[in-house]
This record gives structure tokens, sequence and C-alpha cells, in this order.
DNA sequence: AGACCCCTTGTCAGGGATGT
DNA sequence: ACATCCCTGACAAGGGGTCT
């Protein structure tokens, strides 16, 4: 099964190795996926200088953005250890971003921001080489209704066995969505067949994928409206199934945890009731802090009148400032829990 | 045992949506 | 505007269960 995630990333580390090469710096591959655990990063590199070794646990990401920054630095933060960001590109804004954040990372264009005194590296403003390779997301699975059917199965890994359109109405794609998607599931090493029935496996790792992806190919289609309000106080007390809404991304986390005030606000519905917007005195805006997504499936979450909790903590990586990702780590627990 | 039936699944053309 | 991608719904075949 790994040789197809192997193929997702396939030169991605080594040409940014190659790039990141400087007078005195060593690079060495200790592991590639150490032990197939999603949590314990990418690979395991070792950085000689000067007589030092310096261990680092790395995290392959292609194509970074605003909107999955969250979720990489996330999965940094789960190992524990050191760890460098290897994506194919930084540009100078997200690098200043990232340095800003104390993140260590290397790219295929050469850029690096490493610091563990007394190494400093900082590179910044190389312009990237040709492209590595055309950005294969891989398949159907991870387009915006494949990630529709994964939400479902990562939310009810039982249901994976299920005929495909019941898996199908679960996620609210067509059956033969399901079909294009369960085909390439076996293939991907998250599916396996045990007594002739279909099982989820190594679902933490397609978490981890679908976390990633979800910002970038669905997310940005489901947008209904989005609006500006100066406070978000009524946030936190709103009954939001009033005007036939969700409670999703901060809001959602606010009543899980009772410690964050939400600096956005997320709710998933089916339309956008015009009550909301002159209840709460809502401006159309598209930079807005209050954002309304169409609910694309179809199931009960574990909370009444929230969605899935699986969403609220995509939504907080996808947020991406500090506080969310803290939430989003308390969060991680409780939905791997689901897994097993 | 055989016939029948319904559920499930695979396949594919059409066209809608999206990106260039 | 054009090309490409891929989602959808229709159709047909496979397979398992049931009834006679």
């Amino acid at each position: 099964m790994d040789k197809h995630r192997r193929q997702h990333e396939p030169d991605l580390l080594q040409a940014a190795l190659t790039a990141v090469q400087l007078p005195g710096l060593q690079w060495e591959v200790v592991e590639r996926e150490p032990g197939g655990q999603a949590t314990r990063g990418d690979a395991v590199l070792c950085l000689r200088f000067d007589g030092r070794e310096l261990r680092y646990v790395a995290e392959l990401k292609r194509g970074l953005r605003r909107a999955t920054l969250g979720a990489a630095l996330h999965q940094l933060a789960n190992h524990g250890e050191q760890g460098l960001l290897v994506a194919d590109y930084v540009t100078p804004p997200m690098a200043d971003e990232l340095r800003r954040r104390g993140v260590q990372f290397i790219d295929a264009a050469g850029n690096a921001w490493l610091t563990q005194p007394p190494l400093h590296v900082w590179v910044k403003g190389e312009r990237p080489k040709e492209a590595l390779a055309p950005p294969t997301q891989g398949g159907r699975a991870f387009q915006a209704t494949g990630l529709q059917v994964l939400f479902a199965l990562l939310c009810r890994p039982a249901a994976v066995d299920l005929p495909y359109r019941e898996i199908a109405a679960l996620a609210g794609v067509a059956h033969g969505t399901v079909g294009w998607v369960m085909a390439e599931l076996p293939q991907l090493g998250f599916v396996a067949m045990l007594r002739k029935r279909r099982r989820l496996i190594d679902a933490e790792r397609l978490l981890k994928r679908w976390v990633d992806a979800y910002p970038q190919r669905l997310r940005p289609k489901l947008l209904l409206g989005r609006y500006d309000t100066r406070k978000l106080d009524w946030v936190e007390a709103i009954d939001a199934t009033r005007y036939g809404l969700l409670l999703g991304g901060e809001p959602a986390a606010a009543r899980l945890t009772q410690h964050l005030r939400p600096g956005t606000a997320t709710f998933y519905g089916n339309k956008v009731e015009p009550n909301l917007l002159t209840d709460q005195r809502l401006q159309p805006d598209r930079n807005g802090n209050v954002e309304v997504l169409r609910r694309f499936w179809n199931f009960e979450g574990e909370t009444p009148g929230m969605v899935p909790h699986l969403l609220v903590y995509a939504d907080l990586l996808a947020i991406g400032d500090a506080r969310c990702l803290e939430i989003a780590g308390e969060m991680h627990a409780g939905i791997a829990a689901g897994f097993a």
C-alpha cells in the first residue's frame, strides 16, 4: 500500500534536499514513512553540519496554500519532535509567515528557514523550478464529490460496506460517483476486503489527506454567502436551527470546548434565510467574517445542531490561526477514536 | 433443483461545470 | 470561447436469495 503513497509524492523530498544544498550541510534520509503511521510524518531526516547531527520529522506538502497551511502546521505539531515542512514551493509571503510562526521549512526551489542554534539558514525569494510533476492530486477520490464520499466514510467507517446507493445517499452524490471512488480506495490502501466485506483501513492517514484536500477542492464550492459584522458575540448564544443552519467552525468549537471566542463564524445549511441577515445585521462582503456553506452530507452529527465534529476539526485547520490549531489539536484524539 | 426476482455493481454516453 | 474534466443517470449484467 505504501507504493501508491510514494507515487503521490514522488520526488518532492529528493528535489527539496537537492535544492537546499549549502556548504557544510549534509542531508540524510533516515526513514521514509516511519512505521506507516500518519501521525509520525512522511520522513525522518538527519542534517549534519559542523560535526553535529540534527533530527527532523518531515511533512511533505505539495501546493501549500493559506487554506492548507493550518493542516500542515497541525500535523507538524502532532509529531512532538523537531518538525520540518518540505514543500514544492514556498512563496515569499508564505516564507515570512512560516518564519513568524517558527516553522522550519525547505522547498524544491531552494528556499529554506532552518534554525537550530548555532545553525541559521534563511533563503527566500528563489523562483520555483520547472513544475516538479503535474499536480496529480490523484483521481476521483480527492475531487470535490470524492471528498464528499470520503467524508461520509470517515464519519461512519462502517458505511464503507453499505451498498453504493446508500453510501451515495449519505454522501450526497450520485451512486456512479461512489463507484469511481470505491474503485480507487483499495489501490490507495484505504479499503481492504475482509471475508468479502469492505473495511476502511488506515483511516488516520485518510483523515490527514482529507483535511488537506477539503479546503482546496470541496470547501470553495460550498459557499452560499459571506457576510461581515462588527460584533460576533451573538454567535455564542445563537440558536442556528431557527435559520435552518448547523454550527460549524469556530462557533461549534466554542460550544464544544468552552474556551474559544470565535473570530469567524461558519454555518452549514441548504440556503441563507433572509431573517438571519436582518436579525444579525449581516452585510454581504466577500472578505467577511461570517460564512454560510452548503450542507453536503445527509446524516446526523454527534452533537445536535452542529456539523459532524470531523468537519469542525477540518474547518479549524482551514482557518489556521494559532487559537484554532490549538483547539483542533484538542479535538484530534476524539476524532481518531471514532476510527477504532 | 430450477426459475425467478430484486438488489447491487460496473460501464458508458451526454452534458454541465470549470479552468485557460 | 474553447477544451478538458468528471459528475450524473441510464442501462445491462452479475449474483444471491427465495419461492415453488
